[in-house]
DNA sequence: CATAAAAAGTAGCCTTAGCTACTAATACCG
DNA sequence: CGGTATTAGTAGCTAAGGCTACTTTTTATG
């Protein structure tokens, strides 16, 4: 009923950003883990081919999300690091609010994927909420 | 910690099905309240020009979720019934949930179609637990 | 140090989703 | 009925993400 017209649309634009995010994300991560993340790190995390990486990856440091040098490990650049942090803050609140209301580990794992970046600010806000109400009573 | 490597994987994978059941439900959406369903409205639906429409479409068709002619109203397969149904009842769980956790109705909406495509089975029980829930005790 | 293995880059291909510009069919109206 | 909407199809382009096959660079090691 009503007007569907406000409701559609976003969906297929945000594509870039999400690759994005889990690109910065995953290096992020890769680098915490072991000091220094490089092309074949992450396209054993994506589960891609090393070329599928290289050519995102170079996209990313012409965006400035990323910094690399051929045959050098990839490191974040600023706009970078901060947009892996957003992204893996937003990850863990959804991941959090999944356990809290019962999906099992692997399960909230695999969905906080594909979530995390649907997320607004106000439903993640509402999730965080949700999240802390039933660790409150005893989860 | 721990190992990363049985989370990620997925998400670029499932895009086709997520256009695939965008499609299904907004044809669906369209024959309810208009009758029939043609190339235009799903283009303005979608806010996509009526040929990335009509490739989509031709696209489905192959897949045998829809049934076209040259020129005519588009209709959905048993089969693209059937996705859109569930598609459908997916998102209502989504919207619903969020309303009831306080999310505003834009944001609702606009949230529920990035979200809906991304919740296994099991969230989506969840989700229905944690809305009747709020419900009960007087939203 | 030389060579093999590992890592990264390059060429060239595919598919999906998007577009504009143009053509063709259908419908509607005076 | 004829002509202008409107609607749909076609050609041909782009960018992203995916691949294999091959080359090049770096690293490790006998």
């Amino acid at each position: 009923m009503s007007n569907e017209t406000t409701s559609y649309r976003r969906t297929r634009n945000d594509h870039a950003t999400e690759t994005a995010e889990d690109y910065v994300e995953g290096i992020h991560e890769v680098i915490q883990r072991q000091g220094k993340c490089r092309v074949v790190d992450l396209a054993s995390l994506f589960g891609v081919s090393h070329v599928t990486v290289t050519k995102i990856v170079s996209r990313l440091q012409k965006e400035g999300f990323v910094e690399t040098q051929p045959y050098a490990p990839i490191t974040l650049t600023d706009a970078g690091q901060k947009l892996a942090d957003e992204a893996r803050e937003r990850h863990e609140i959804v991941l959090d609010f999944l356990r809290a209301i019962g999906v099992s580990e692997q399960q909230a794992a695999l969905d906080a994927e594909g979530i995390e970046h649907h997320v607004s600010p106000e439903t993640l806000r509402c999730l965080a909420e949700v999240t802390h109400q039933k660790q409150k009573k005893g989860d």
